[in-house]
DNA sequence: CATTTGCTTGGCTATTTTGCCATGCTTCCA
DNA sequence: TGGAAGCATGGCAAAATAGCCAAGCAAATG
């Protein structure tokens, strides 16, 4: 593996990483039916808001998703549509696998 | 999130972080274009056997790829095709990131 | 058989990730 | 202007990952 393969790699595995956390991918999910704030993500998480913050900083700092402060509330929004498209392939990976334990069993 | 949505998301996120290493994405890539030997892998990679060996591991047990034993050697195919169109949405990010970047340059 | 080759696994340390608490910052309201 | 609401950040401890070496196991080869 070169470097420039291997860097193109490290930048693509930056980005993946980025989903690759329960939580954010919940609020990926929420976020991709329309942009909502750090208090009703929090909520929604049901975990301290401290810690979806980060997650949220996490998820803009790979670019997924964009923020906006209006007033004391700062709205975040996804910016990458694809990103369900990604999922739908993971969901496809589960059933494949779900089919071979299924066949497993028999 | 209630219990049912997050041993969903749980399960995705088993999947992605499957993905998320430099090493595997560029073995699941190479994997693509055919079949490969725990060997070739090596090889390709740079890395300890080992290593190699640990990640392709990581990989079947997401259900990301087969293994197959044909004489000393293992050989290991891509199950599941669609990997390739998410890669494809990780490189729109990446692109999206580098022109934000560029916007904020300017 | 004994050895070599190809691969996996155990064990260990170093690094990264995660989640909470405490604290600080910004905006709004009384 | 003082306080409250909404978020972000620093800091820390616990947990998960990553990588190598050493050791083990299976198949081929002599």
């Amino acid at each position: 593996m070169d470097a420039r393969t291997k860097s193109h790699c490290e930048a693509r595995a930056k980005i993946i990483k980025a989903l690759a956390h329960p939580s954010r991918i919940f609020m990926l999910e929420e976020l991709a039916k329309g942009e909502h704030s750090v208090c009703e993500l929090t909520e929604m998480v049901g975990a301290d808001i401290s810690t979806v913050s980060k997650h949220l900083s996490v998820l803009k700092n790979a670019g997924l998703v964009t923020d906006d402060r209006r007033g004391q509330q700062v709205f975040y929004t996804l910016r990458v549509p694809c990103i369900l498209k990604f999922f739908s392939c993971v969901e496809a990976v589960l059933q494949a696998n779900a089919l071979e334990h299924n066949a497993l069993l028999r």
